[in-house]
DNA sequence: GCATAGTGTTGAACGTTGTTCAAGTGAACA
DNA sequence: TGTTCACTTGAACAACGTTCAACACTATGC
């Protein structure tokens, strides 16, 4: 029984297999997610995941993207317009953190995981990885006037933010102090916006 | 020719083979690094490596213990004694990022190496990881003279240069701004020294 | 209506990985 | 001298990502 199919395109074979990859490795982290899994839980060969989707690296960025999408739309429910610019801050730190600690396994899929064959990310992935970076950048805007100084201090911000969340989440800080993440984000997001008081060029 | 060598020590071997991945993983990176590879080139099979040294996941942290070591040893001497205290954190921050930049590969290895089995790290690996942290509370101690503080601020510090040197290393912050990590480490330090003015309690 | 090209699909295979097994060697000790 | 035991080895196991060669079916050209 070796059959053309044609029961899915090639777009609804790209959200299932990365719909299926978000199953598992919400459970089971980066080392569950395999191609024979992947095919057997989508009802095909592993090979027309290949000719689909591509290959492993393929996969996962397509899983990446949606994690990337989950946290955008998971900060833009923190960001309330009318509140003092140091507020919102505070409130995208919460998010961040909080959005880590309920996926931290697919936290970490996006974080950790190498591509075997480096070279330039695809357009989409680009894009969908500077979403939710925009979205920072947009809500920052009062604390940070000056548009060159805005992405500086936002690609600051937004990296201290995830190196927390990385380390925390490893358990690499739990030995040198008993604070949790959130209340290390917010201390450095606190003390990062009332450096900022001065304009200051580099 | 099946015989019992004893050319070298349990602990020769482990040197030896942390060595030898040192060598690889700072030229080829975590990929390069196999079992297979490593046992010709300490002139065993496979196998020794299990009983000398331990699995994978044991080689791994063996390795990283070195880069850690290596990471203190360079932040060492880059601490002047005698200067302002904000100028040490800065001086910090820069030590951390070049060691990052010379030892990029090694350091991902560190950072991004995900154990096959979880569980607590042995106490020699978490003494290894905290050596450099402990450099650091000493140097900054002027600048927070609360114990508590301190520990609380260099942890968030620390995870913040972290997160910096993360991203810029994979190319994820390269498409916000033009700005490289050191530039971005430094401002902020500066802000975050700037910002721990007034004794604050989270 | 019929041949043909092309796409989607498949099971099987290839090469490599970490790890374990069964066996054997030789040194140390009784 | 006999026994035990640590160490070493080649081979094997299971699983991985990926590719191959072949097959089935649709769509097209005439």
């Amino acid at each position: 029984m070796v059959a053309r199919r044609l029961e899915h395109t090639r777009e609804e074979m790209i959200d299932l297999v990365a719909e299926k990859a978000e199953e598992i490795g919400a459970r089971e982290g980066l080392a569950g997610i395999t191609m024979r899994r992947l095919a057997t839980a989508v009802g095909y060969a592993p090979n027309s995941i290949y000719h689909s989707v591509g290959d492993m690296d393929a996969v996962i960025l397509r899983l990446n993207v949606r994690t990337l999408d989950r946290l955008r739309r998971s900060l833009q429910r923190r960001i309330r317009p009318a509140r003092a610019p140091e507020d919102t801050a505070l409130a995208i730190a919460d998010g961040y953190m909080a959005f880590v600690r309920q996926n931290h396994r697919l936290w970490s899929i996006l974080v950790d995981y190498a591509r075997r064959d480096q070279g330039p990310l695809p357009d989409w992935y680009e894009a969908a990885l500077s979403r939710p970076l925009a979205l920072v950048e947009e809500a920052l805007a009062p604390l940070f006037p000056d548009p060159e100084d805005r992405r500086r201090s936002v690609a600051a911000l937004w990296a201290a933010l995830h190196g927390i969340a990385a380390l925390s989440l490893s358990g690499k800080l739990g030995m040198v102090t008993p604070d949790d993440a959130p209340t290390l984000a917010r201390l450095l997001v606190r003390r990062y916006v009332a450096g900022s008081g001065g304009s200051d060029s580099p």
